[in-house]
DNA sequence: AGCACGCCGACT
DNA sequence: GTCGGCGTGCTC
């Protein structure tokens, strides 16, 4: 065959690419460009990998490039090292991990050739905030989802508004005419060459308001001096504890990058954008002076058309300043020059579905395939990351005070439930004696406490004495959580749902009892507990609907709220200014899980949620209930000594050859019966005694999961592991062909460096 | 993953 | 006699 043929990896599941004439009067194809492309009996879209003027694919069956994206600039051979590169450690196929690495409208050919086109936006003005709830008919609903688009977020782009009503445009016209909104055109780029002045110190808002930048303590500066002067690979562990000003350290360090070159671009990741306005906030305040599009998000949250701008933005390297979650680590920026990774050890950087890749890992291997500072902060940092700064492989910044001046670390108490019993002294409803004392307190003085307990509902069993009953999903092999405010059963692992029984359905006793105790329990004793207090319960159930959490915390903040309880959800993000008891329960059930990374889990959640104690002069007290009070990760707790910890939980690694001290693989498997899964994971064993590389590669036995049934599918795993990642590597590459050979209607799933086991 | 083709049970 | 169940096979 003679012509030119281009290599192109498409989203399924195969690792293969295929092969495409190339049409010779389109645009010379490059490498990272996007094609349309005939596959089966339909179009899809591809990334070009490699252009050759061979192809081994015999001519008959070679098909034809039908379009090529133009509107976009090629993806960088960088960036294609990339995915190549997670592709191959996570053993999926390029074509998986490239293409769902991009927003949906440049896997959508018609709207390629609108891509870069100027942006049209209606802006909601006051007018029509106040006139439009009411100028709808209420069966219009069209009409309505648009109204209220515009309403939640005050401005919306014409393609979203499109995708709400089929007729928006001429809507919206009549809404401008009548004043409502405001109509603008922003071209595309407009803000590229716009001076990005003054990123450093003089931080002035829109407004000219000043934007108070604190004064660096002497550990701030020397990490900022650390970070500013690294050159080339450059990989920090900044630990700080909470309140120390970590925030301060990525902000000046930015600054320095933004000022010192002018086109660079940064990578900021958090674990979940939402539940950390404040963060956001203080880099939009710090860098208010640069251009428009200078700062843009890009997390799950936004609308399709808001996620395509912000990608775009920082692929075309307008945005200077990239803040994201996890799949932002795949965003390309072509400039990049430095990436941050904030509380670096919570598990929202594991993708969980998918391609499970570690977005602080990629992150790192980011940074060393350009030459790049990394800094990954925490005041818990995962195991991994601290090994790797005692082994010296990352540069160990610390911050070990807090930065406001008046602010210590709180003191932590533990009370001893056991000993609670043996005197005989009250408790109530699980609220030791000691505990509603402190609550009780701090509502006379007008102080705010937070309760942590880490688990919803109002109870998760319903139980009957009488038989021994115990309320269960019919789909999974669980028990099914009371909720009481909703009045139903709930299965949190699939979403059942049915109404509380009046009586055991077994034996018709009507006793059945609640046992153990969830946030909705405890908010309702803790009324009961504290008479008068102002009780508010944040969790996943309490902020289900959208923009909710928003409105419940800035009731907290506001101070119309004494006792905040709730899940890990309030441990995240939020200074509470007036916050000066932390309560803890119900923690001790981490202490003896099966799980090896049960206790670092807990101990960073307790030392986080133990940080919102007393932030603003307040002396701050965290008070843990527990059974086992002389347990040492309480102790450590009680020391705020994360080093001590750390290093006796990696001795105990290091004997029970755990992570980090050896690398592992889950071969998961779903079938219709545990049998069906096991007998599938072991002819899986049976071809991994086949491969050479596995010689250095212990393969335990499938085993069924902890929740062996969820809607109605049975799940066994096998876990494989090795000191070498090399050799895991090696065996893995060799494993994936045979596992895909094997017979069998099932599901399975491969998972590199796994997080719970 | 899609989306076909391909052979065996209950319906107009 | 067909509609449709999901087993298995392919996609440049």
């Amino acid at each position: 065959m003679t012509g030119l043929f281009v290599r192109v990896a498409l989203d399924h599941p195969l690792p293969a690419l295929y092969d495409y004439r190339y049409p010779a009067d389109a645009a010379p194809p490059s490498p990272g460009m996007l094609v349309r492309v005939p596959f089966g009996r339909r179009d899809a879209v591809g990334l070009i990998c490699e252009v050759t003027a061979h192809s081994d694919v015999p001519a008959e069956r070679l098909k034809s490039v039908e379009a090529v994206c133009t509107a976009c600039p090629p993806l960088s051979e960088p960036w294609l090292a990339l995915a190549a590169f997670a592709a191959d450690y996570y053993q999926r196929g390029l074509g998986e991990v490239a293409l769902p690495a991009l927003p949906q409208a440049l896997r959508d050919p018609s709207r390629w050739a609108r891509l870069l086109a100027p942006q049209e936006r209606y802006r909601l003005l006051a007018a029509g905030r106040d006139a439009l709830p009411d100028a709808l008919p209420a069966r219009a609903q069209a009409l309505r989802r648009l109204a209220a688009a515009l309403v939640e977020t005050g401005e919306l782009d014409l393609a979203d508004a499109r995708a709400l009503h089929p007729k928006a445009v001429a809507t919206l016209d009549a809404w401008r005419e009548a004043g409502w909104v405001e109509h603008r055109v922003i071209e595309f780029g407009a803000a590229a060459g716009s001076p990005a002045a003054n990123a450093a110190g003089a931080a002035d808002d829109a407004d000219g308001i000043a934007v108070s930048v604190p004064t660096l303590s002497d550990e701030q500066a020397d990490a900022v001096e650390a970070i500013a002067a690294a050159r080339g690979f450059a990989p920090f562990l900044l630990h700080g504890v909470t309140g120390s000003g970590k925030t301060e350290v990525y902000l000046r360090a930015l600054a320095r990058l933004l000022d010192r070159e002018p086109d660079a671009q940064a990578l900021v990741l958090v674990p979940e954008i939402n539940l950390t306005p404040q963060f956001e906030a203080a880099f939009r305040a710090r860098f208010a002076s640069l251009a428009d599009d200078t700062i843009v998000t890009l997390h799950s949250g936004l609308a399709e058309g808001e996620r395509a701008r912000s990608w775009l933005a920082a692929h075309t390297g307008r945005a200077r300043i990239v803040l994201g979650t996890r799949l932002a680590v795949l965003a390309s920026l072509p400039r990049l020059a430095m990436i941050v990774v904030d509380e670096e050890h919570d598990p929202a950087y594991k993708q969980q579905e998918g391609l499970r890749y570690s977005a602080r890992d990629l992150a790192v291997w980011r940074a060393k395939q350009l030459g790049l500072p990394v800094v990954l902060g925490s005041a818990t940092p995962s195991l991994e990351s601290w090994w790797q700064s005692e082994q010296g492989r990352y540069r160990r910044l610390t911050l070990s005070r807090r930065a406001v001046a008046d602010a210590v670390l709180p003191a932590v108490r533990l009370i001893d439930l056991e000993e609670e019993r043996r005197r005989g002294r009250a408790s109530f409803e699980g609220l030791s004696g000691p505990l509603v004392a402190a609550l009780k307190a701090r509502v006379e003085r007008g102080e705010q406490s937070l309760v942590f307990l880490n688990r919803r509902g109002y109870a998760p069993v319903l139980s009957c004495d009488a038989c021994g009953w115990v309320a269960g999903c019919p789909r999974c092999s669980a028990y099914v959580v009371l909720h009481k405010p909703e009045r139903t059963l709930r299965c949190h692992h699939c979403g059942w749902e049915s109404r509380i029984p009046r009586a055991c359905p077994d034996c018709g006793n009507v006793d059945i009892a609640p046992m153990g105790r969830g946030t909705q329990r405890v908010e309702e004793a803790l009324a009961t507990a504290v008479p008068g207090a102002r009780v508010l319960r944040i969790d996943a159930d309490s902020t289900r609907r959208k923009g909710s959490a928003q409105a419940l915390f800035s009731d907290v903040h506001a101070g119309e709220v004494d006792i905040l309880v709730g899940t890990q959800m309030i441990a995240k993000g939020h200074d509470f200014q007036r916050v000066s008891l932390v309560g803890v329960l119900n923690a001790d059930n981490a202490l003896f899980s099966h799980d090896f990374r049960a206790g670092e889990r807990l101990f960073a959640q307790l030392m986080q949620v133990s940080g919102r104690a007393g932030r603003a002069g307040l002396p701050g007290e965290v008070l843990v209930q527990t059974r086992y009070p002389r347990h040492a990760l309480y102790h450590a707790l009680a020391r705020h000594d994360y080093i001590g910890f750390a290093n006796a939980q990696l001795a105990e690694r290091r004997d029970a050859h755990l992570p980090p001290f050896v690398y592992q693989a889950l071969l998961r498997a779903e079938g219709r019966t545990l049998e069906a899964a096991l007998a599938f994971l072991q002819q899986a064993a049976d071809a991994l005694a086949g491969i050479p590389a596995a010689e250095r590669v212990t393969a335990y036995d499938a085993v069924p999961m902890t929740i062996v049934k969820v809607m109605n599918v049975h799940r066994a795993q096998l876990l494989v592991e090795s000191a070498s990642r090399a050799a895991l590597q090696a065996t893995l590459r060799e494993w994936q062909p045979a596992l895909r050979a094997l017979r069998g209607v099932l599901r399975w799933n491969l998972e590199v460096d796994p997080l719970d086991i």
